[in-house]
DNA sequence: GTGCTGGCTTCGGAACTTTGAAGTCAGGTC
DNA sequence: GACCTGACTTCAAAGTTCCGAAGCCAGCAC
């Protein structure tokens, strides 16, 4: 059995690496990322629809598209509107989509604490309840943010 | 019963207003700003230890820290280590637990999608099993992404 | 009253981002 | 082959953010 340095030396990340919270805000913690994939979400393929809906120059858009689909959040897709010719647009790859809880998350906090803003609002599709996000362990207990702790995997 | 533009219109946000997203990320949605807040929810309270624990500069800790403590995420706390005068430190409030969720969710995808650092992991104080976040809705659903749709509220 | 520690603040400069306006380019239509 | 549309790209200017090093100040202990 190895020695391992305490908890609190563990969660000081520059001594084993980067945190993973770290690396996935490099990717998508910026306003223009994070939006670009909402409206990913809400089903957005085209270009100029992402750059009139999220409110961003172009350039900014395009820079942001390029880096999400490098990163393997988007994917280039072609579609078709009825009438006109085949298109390249971006939709979600399953990467893309697993980042989800976390954008509804931020919807769901912002709405509460930072908005009060509910003219829109997620619901399932199935039953048409409205949709929450929470945190739950593997033996099924929905937990409350005082019942997480963080410890050292694999012991 | 009002008309209402479509639901391509009302997704559109600079027609009805900010995004809660948006307003969200204004508040948490920079590296330094959502690695403050995992170390709060790791139990830190000093000043230094932020510093030192995050690898940031002390000016942008402190604004950041002042940021959020205005946004009403932290509030300042007296703490008194054995053997030591009581200081005052950083604490989460209620609103700041409240974004565990997003927290929580970007380490889960940090460790599948971008990292693949599994030093740490999260897990249920009463249990001691893994915690995962996920989206349910109110009937108790749970969902993945595809079963998540937007629509108008108060239809 | 001297020293120490914790908790910041100040400063200048470097690095990164975003913007608006304009231009490019390829595919397809008429 | 002229024209249109969608999807970008280019560019300079402006703004934002970060860092490192240093310094400041308040409360104690001695």
């Amino acid at each position: 059995m190895e020695l391992q340095p305490p908890l609190d030396d563990r969660t000081r990340w520059s001594a084993i690496g980067q945190c993973p919270i770290e690396k996935a805000m490099g990717l998508v913690g910026s306003r223009p990322a994070m939006l670009l994939l909402r409206e990913a979400h809400y089903g957005t393929q085209r270009f100029d629809d992402f750059v009139e809906r999220v409110g961003i120059a172009p350039a900014t858009a395009a820079a942001h598209l390029r880096a999400l689909t490098e990163a393997g959040l988007l994917e280039r897709a072609t579609y078709q509107e009825p009438g006109d010719r085949a298109r390249e647009g971006y939709s979600l790859t399953r990467a893309g989509s697993d980042l989800m809880p976390v954008v509804i998350g931020l919807f769901e906090w912002g709405v509460r604490y930072a908005d009060g803003n509910d003219a829109l609002e997620y619901s399932h599709v199935g039953c048409g309840a409205p949709v929450t996000v929470n945190v739950a362990c593997a033996e099924g207990h929905l937990l409350s943010s005082d019942e997480v702790a963080v410890r050292v995997a694999h012991d």
